[in-house]
DNA sequence: ATGAAAGCGCTAACAA
DNA sequence: TTGTTAGCGCTTTCAT
């Protein structure tokens, strides 16, 4: 025999009452007289009945679920928002669709696309830049949207930042302060607003206010990932740089090993400051001065504003900068 | 005026055929005719028209949405995994629901019930011990299940591994080869059946080998992370042992940073080895002898696997033991 | 090869 | 407060 499931039609017969005293039970609709909200939950936990959540999405246009696009899963920075997205998420009932974004442009759209035919009530969209064709997608629905931790110039959706200028040019110029004239940016893909234009700009803002030129010999791109920061390491020490400003752990943190493996001093003969003061700035030797960005709470702040969306609330302000500092630790001086 | 949604309907009147035409057109169903599947698919791009994954979800009962239960995200070693699982569910077209088993046995059946709520078409189960209500909840309907890098000592699901018992025993069996006769075992949960049974197992088995007795105070039990290995590593020293099996490489790291803080020189005057094999253990210095386990291969191997049991296909091994080898780095003599 | 029609399990007017 | 009745947008027999 199969088993069977058991649908608000079965409990509804069983009660003795209509499908839709159920389904105001079910959801909760203070429409009910408590004697038959009681007789109705009886039925329900008799049964076992559950919810069928798709019928549910059909009928009510609604799926209380949201998509994340998350670039590397495995980087712990997007991880670390992930975490915060994922426990508000929990608090308000919804469910998360996980998608990849990396493996090249070409796949973002088309995984995007299975999100939105999953008819997601909201999503949340980390790393990378914002394309056309992407931008195209995001906008043929009503969907609303929340960049966490990525920004986008044109300021069309909702977005949970810090003020990525001020924070590089903060790192820069205690880098000045200390003596370096010299200064790498080491950074992932310029192609990237957050990269190309924002941190960009904080890192010359630096050094024009502290009188130094602009050479973009010194500025070094290549990905967040541990061994990009070992591979670059020997091109940055044949600048002639005395010291750097990371935009990743991964690649700071793959930078320092870079250094340290070839016996250079870190900070006496090299100082260092990355840029999210994620695990990996404690767990190497010297420990990283980095750049704090409340990582969580980016996560978490982006997912409530995007339930604040889907409900159609009132949002004050659809673009919120949250706090920075610099933890000093053993990597400058 | 509002955006109109394009809805199924919609072409077949535009492109002069029935609804079920156009719905075999976009299944890709062999049964039309090519100039009916040329003029169908010419309306569906003009119009524009997305198949709603809800709608067919509903009438088809399959979602092509699969669940995965992830105990902690930021973890590298979890996240790896799941990067694996991400990639071929991917590739069969199959979307994600992530849900963090966390915080406490309680809201794990919670979590786990808004998922299968959601229909999902199967369930890859990460971490954590399999409870009795965990169990019950997941045989209720018969959605296939498949537990990655996490054993299930009843054997009930599907299951992909590597052989955690040889794996500590050959960890074990390394440092008493080099001298070792006091090792400690810092774990994470034993109530843990990966820790508790098949972990434990292989540590004293390794003992016995070596005519060593057992003895249940060089068992340190606590949680996976890095705390919680900095924090260990006072006790585990005064236990006096001279080296130590880590079963979490976040743990393991904590454990090092702790012992290289208190100037104990690694390996020289004591040993580690660890499990996960993950990025970690090349990042610090020395960097850790560890235990290989394929990370990416268990997730997809394990996604792979569910596929197949979605399908209804002929499994011919339902737990699969993938190969593991120890990578020597600079923790062991 | 194509179409007609009956659901899938639920919500949401609208009535009563 | 409760019930009736249309759908939601699609798949899937079953005819033709």
């Amino acid at each position: 025999m199969e088993k069977q499931t058991i649908t608000i039609y079965d409990v509804a017969r069983e009660a003795s009452v209509s499908m839709a005293t159920v389904s105001r039970v079910v959801n909760g609709n203070p429409n009910v007289r408590p004697d038959t909200r009681e007789k109705v939950l009886k039925v329900i936990e008799k049964l076992d009945y559950r919810p069928n959540a798709v019928a549910r999405g059909l009928a009510s246009h609604r799926t209380t679920t949201v998509g994340v696009l998350i670039p590397d899963i495995t980087n712990i920075f997007y991880a670390s928002l992930a975490r915060g997205i994922n426990d508000v998420a929990t608090m308000y009932k919804y469910n998360i669709i996980l998608a990849s974004a990396d493996e090249g442009k070409h796949k973002t759209d088309a995984v995007l696309q299975s999100i939105m035919a999953k008819q997601v009530d909201g999503l949340i969209y980390m790393g990378q830049h914002v394309d056309d064709s992407t931008r195209k997608e995001l906008d043929r629905g009503k969907t609303p949207v929340v960049l966490a931790g990525t920004v986008d110039p044109q300021d069309k959706f909702g977005s949970v930042n810090i003020d990525y200028v001020a924070a590089i040019k903060e790192a820069t110029s205690r880098l000045i302060a200390s003596g370096n004239q010299r200064i790498a940016f080491v950074t992932g893909p310029l192609s990237d607003p957050i990269n190309g234009q924002f941190r960009l700009k904080g890192y010359q803002e630096a050094l024009s206010d502290a009188k130094i030129a602009y050479d973009e010999s010194y500025v070094f791109e290549t990905e967040y990932s541990y061994r990009a920061g070992e591979a670059v390491w020997d091109a940055v020490k044949r600048a002639g740089v005395t010291a750097a400003v990371v935009t990743d752990d991964e690649l700071a943190v793959g930078f320092l090993n870079g250094a340290r493996d070839a016996k250079v001093k870190i900070p006496e003969d090299f100082e260092i400051i990355t840029s999210n003061n994620t695990m990996l700035t404690e767990i190497v030797r010297p420990k990283l001065t980095s750049i704090a960005q409340p990582l969580y709470d980016i996560g978490a702040v982006a997912m409530r504003l995007l339930t604040k969306m889907m409900n159609k609330e009132e949002i004050d302000q659809k673009t919120i900068l949250l706090p920075h500092s610099i933890i000093t630790r053993n990597s400058t001086k």
